[in-house]
RNA sequence: GUGGCCAUAGCUCAAUGGUAGAGCUCCAGAUUGUGGUUCUGGCUGUUGCGGGUUCGAGUCCCGUUGGCCACCCCA
């Protein structure tokens, strides 16, 4: 800043082209701090940002909490090796690795691109002492260096929820109901989101039904993921090794028809009367190998963001990554809160509620007017009484017109102003909405604004 | 990783190749104890960065960085 404002007034000046240089070059040389903006997918948070970030993770918190999750954590920056035990290949690419500067040629250290290997260390570690079902939340930030894009940043926050220790299909209804109502936490109804309920189990059906072998399972699935959007010849092709064919892989994805699997899923959710939220669409298979069972994604019904949250069952996922220490059903979702931001701001009825939640969190209830710079003792007395007894309370730290304060009261959104002056020890309560006052004794205060 | 569009004051945006502007915000006043309106005044720019063409570049050309959109990917 200072640099620019030196630069600035130097500029009208006739200097030499020779004198010009060597200025320049000395001005740069000197440390003035330089516009560096936040890293490509990096965010800055200020207040206004910071409060509706609150928002959903609040709003997370909550809800989790209603259906009788426990909230845990685990460390920012977890082992490389941890990360590689999992997935390997191209996600490991897609880390920000971290080192001591002291030692940069042994990098071990990862920022959490995911949860789950966390997750599943910790259960391995310390399963016993928890009654099973286990249901656990957090709501993490993540880290991930790929491309940005709408609905994409490379640090974020998920929420996860996850049940550990429970195979029957009534768990798998409790986790789509909990994602169900934490999006309907935000205002958002079946016309706002839809949740697009799959099974690889039957997928796994059609496929050994066909004739093919578990071991080219994963490879299917790949194929069967990218159905919808390649021509029919392409999938043709790719799977005529198996012996089956395009038109008969999109028949099938396109019936409605629950298998056995979802048929208890679906009737959880009818009896809670949220079936109306989803819908059967075997479209959707997740790219991740681990899954077993039900999986499922949310979708925005203007199909204009990318999914809002994802995940399913995977049962055999913590064996393998304990190497068989635990051998635990398991299964979850993800939910970021870019997407989920973006819905909320393009969704009328949401985006009221959102501000109707930050009005609330307004910086100051009630603002003390000093109108006699004389009586500011007293009133940092009062100011100190009202913020013990628990009220958000601010004032001018130093002398201002009256005026200028009630025009301050009013843009940090308090509600009431206590006017302290020549009336002591009486002092003026003003309701800024309808400028009404009362005189009162400014011992009664507390009493009368605790209301 | 590929292709297209874009980058000017804190914010939103102007400026036929010829002296960089407006609105909003912010700050200060309108005779000294009452707020959203109004009026007046003030601050603010290495036109993202680096090179090139030109007498002269915010404007044209090349590079670079960053942003947006579509693919790719998406734990």
């Amino acid at each position: 800043m200072l640099h620019r404002r030196i630069l600035a007034q130097l500029r009208g000046a006739a200097f030499p082209a020779e004198t010009w240089r060597t200025l320049n070059d000395q001005l740069s040389t000197l440390n003035f701090p330089k516009r560096v903006q936040t890293l490509p997918g990096f965010r800055d948070f200020y207040p206004d940002d910071c409060a509706r970030r609150n928002y959903i993770l609040t709003k997370w918190r909550e809800v989790a909490r209603r259906y009788g999750f426990v909230e845990y954590d685990g460390p920012v920056v977890e082992s490389l090796a941890l990360y590689e035990k999992k997935s390997g290949g191209e996600l490991v690419g897609q880390m920000f690795t971290v080192g001591a500067t002291a030692d940069p040629g042994v990098l071990k250290g990862a920022l959490r691109p995911e949860m789950t290997p966390t997750l599943a260390r910790m259960v391995a570690a310390r399963e016993r002492d928890f009654k099973k079902p286990m249901k656990w939340f957090c709501v993490p930030n993540f880290f991930r260096h790929e491309r940005q894009g709408r609905g994409r940043l490379r640090e974020f926050y998920q929420l996860n929820c996850d049940i550990i220790g429970e195979t029957s299909s009534s768990a798998d209804a409790e986790l789509v109901a909990v994602l169900i109502d934490m999006l309907r936490g935000f205002g958002l109804t079946p016309k706002d989101f839809v949740v697009r309920l799959s099974s690889r189990t039957a997928w796994q059906e059609f496929f050994a039904g066909a004739g093919g072998k578990p071991e080219d399972e994963y490879e299917f699935f790949q194929i069967v993921d990218k159905a919808e959007r390649a021509p029919v010849e392409k999938t043709d092709e790719q799977l005529r090794k198996f012996g089956l064919t395009g038109q008969a892989v999109l028949d099938f994805m396109h019936s409605k028809v629950p298998t056995a699997e979802l048929v208890p899923v679906i009737e959880g959710l009818k009896s809670r009367g949220l079936e109306g939220f989803v819908e059967i669409d075997y479209a959707i298979v997740r790219g991740l190998a681990y899954y077993t069972g039900v999986v499922f994604e949310v979708f925005d019904r203007s199909l204009n963001e990318r999914a809002l949250a994802g995940g399913g069952r995977y049962d055999k996922l913590l064996s393998l990554m304990s190497d068989g220490k635990v051998d635990l059903a398991a299964l979850g979702f993800g939910m970021g809160d870019v997407v989920l931001a973006n819905l909320i701001d393009d969704t009328p009825a949401a985006k009221a509620a959102m501000e109707a939640w930050l009005k609330e969190q307004r910086a100051c209830d009630i603002y003390v007017v000093i109108a006699k710079e004389e009586r500011r003792p007293e009133a940092l007395a009062l100011v100190q009484r009202l913020r013990d007894s628990g009220q958000r309370v601010d004032f001018p730290l130093t002398a201002a017109k009256v005026g200028k304060q009630f025009q301050t009261a009013e843009q940090l959104g308090a509600t009431r102003a206590v006017l302290v002056g020549d009336e002591w020890p009486q002092v003026k309560i003003k309701i800024l909405a309808t400028r009404e006052e009362t005189v009162v004794p400014n011992e009664e205060l507390g009493a009368r604004l605790s209301g």
